[in-house]
DNA sequence: ATGAAAGCGCTAACAC
DNA sequence: GTGTTAGCGCTTTCAT
């Protein structure tokens, strides 16, 4: 296995102790340049090197961080994984990657691991059911840093690195109102995602306060395809709307789907604008005009979260990611 | 860390030996169910975890295997990755992802990282520039069995698991043959891509034995963009083609925005298939008729190889996945 | 049926 | 400047 050369065989082939191999390696100032000299060149020649899990049980750590994520099939995931991923690879960290798939047991299953894995560190995506956040505040406690992204838990005193929903939501809803639109169908998720609870009252707030006289129709969709039926039974009517806001991808590509099917003209007939990680807007013509919340932003800015509390900066902080107006031509 | 039971722990609150203990806990014949149940007791009372790191150090392996992608971005690597970490969960495997972003320095870097983190075995799909494989299989010989998926090097022998390239694009060609079309535009991909060998032969061949009557025109496109260039410019002509057929869903993106923005009715005016790992789609209305390459059962089958591979049956295989055809309304 | 001891590879406190 | 020793937590051989 891996050549195998460890510090005993280099200390037997030199007539060295063990541990002077170690701190001749280590650059420590005790050792004669002359000794560092012959053993760095066996080292190399050799190819040695250290044992990872014999330093792991000594400094009971690994250079390992776990990313618990519900799901990597999704856009927003798994270019928050590719963020963390590039980030932690310049400082030598490995990613352990955990699937929760929504499932609050699967979710505590992976905490476990990564205590077993002794990680330096958790992101977590917290599922839509879990309600308590004891284990996460425990693990911290004895084992490492833990930074809520995403899905974070509502009222708990922990990190977390949130994406911009209510600025995402204003501004789209600010959008809308500058183009003079006056017949708003705006379509949300599922009402128990934090996501909704947080864009839908953002994006209301905006209409009440500026332009009132809005007609606004709010609905609720937990699929594409009932995204898409809500839409179809919409258009269907005599008063049609003139722009379609969508909270997701997963609503937008259901509502673009019944867009095509009518042949309606976007945005001459209605527009649309979407709040996106930014993948699927630009799949359509024209592409759709849409608000970023970029999972890789939010990867860099969690990661730089990490790596602070690492170096001691404990403080507890809630950061948001800036969201960002992408004009695709929709609207 | 992790509540800290040790054997030695749990061995000195129950005078026992340390090894008593851990034979207890493993069921160890030679121990008295007295013991057995003295111990389990206590183990479980105290949350006992055997540290995986002294365990890795004895046994000088893990229970993770290494997967190296090109770039997690993309929708079959995902859903591969997916796949092999629902595979592996239930095997109490954990993954370590690493991305090479088509680079074979990274790829060396990220195989030195398997080599470190004594992995039970890699998982890789080679970038385009890899040509020396020699790495690889010397890794195999001193550390851990290698799978090569999806990309594989072209000759050397070693464990392949592959798309059904071939027959996705036979069978791609003989839908075209069988809806009659005579005027297909087909749009491949980078041509020293090993996929686009694959794929246009075989693409091509069929029209030659089952139809050589078929006007057939072949262009590449590296990109969206230039697919949808390409696209535009063949629309533009007199004779337009009665059906395009897109290599892979990058082009089919392309191809799908000049037909959304020419409003050309598909599958009245003309036709799409394309090949697919199964989302993109999906997306468009009509669905796009397409043949399947699918990350996920690629992942079932390179995980099942691994296990085969390290359960003994260390024999070289090249396996393919069958590609299915999903028809969608666009052709 | 149980224990003692060695060793996996490394580090660090403590000699000399 | 270099060596000795102990120990991280676990498994396993060899006693008893």
């Amino acid at each position: 296995m891996n050549g195998g050369t460890t510090l005993k065989y280099i200390a037997e082939k030199l007539s060295l102790s063990i541990s002077t191999v170690s701190r001749a390696l280590k650059d420590h100032p005790d050792i004669s340049e002359e000794t560092k000299k012959r053993v760095k060149e066996l080292a190399s020649l050799m190819e040695y090197e250290p044992n990872t899990y014999a330093i792991n049980l000594r400094t009971n750590q690994s250079k390992v961080f776990g990313v618990i994520v519900p799901e990597i099939s999704s856009y927003f995931y798994h270019s928050f994984i590719e963020s963390i991923e590039e980030e932690g690879k310049k400082q030598g960290y490995s990613l352990l990657i955990l699937q929760s798939g929504d499932d609050p047991v699967a979710e505590m299953e992976n905490l476990k691991l990564c205590r077993l894995n002794r990680v330096a560190g958790v992101f977590v995506s917290i599922t839509t059911h879990t309600t308590h956040i004891e284990n996460f505040l425990h693990f911290e406690e004895i084992a490492a840093p833990v930074i809520f992204y995403d899905k974070v838990p509502e009222f708990a005193a922990c990190n977390k690195i949130l994406s911009a929903d209510e600025e995402a939501a204003t501004m789209a809803a600010e959008e809308i109102i500058k183009k003079k639109k006056k017949n708003v169908l705006a379509l949300f998720g599922n009402k128990e995602m934090s996501i909704t609870r947080k864009r839908l009252p953002a994006f209301e707030r905006i209409f009440i306060e500026n332009a009132p006289e809005t007609k606004l129709i709010i609905e609720h969709a937990n699929s594409p395809e009932e995204a898409y039926t809500v839409t179809k039974h919409m258009l269907s009517k005599n008063e049609k709307p003139d722009v379609i806001f969508c909270m997701s991808d997963e609503i937008l590509t259901g509502v673009m789907k019944i867009m095509q099917q009518l042949q309606i003209k976007i945005p001459d007939t209605v527009s649309v604008i979407a709040l996106s990680n930014g993948f699927i807007p630009t799949l359509y013509f024209p592409e759709i005009t849409y608000v970023e919340t970029s999972g890789k932003k939010l990867g860099k800015l969690a990661f730089q979260r990490m790596i602070d509390h690492i170096a001691g900066k404990t403080f507890i902080q809630e950061i948001s990611i800036r969201a960002k107006l992408v004009s695709g031509g929709s609207l």
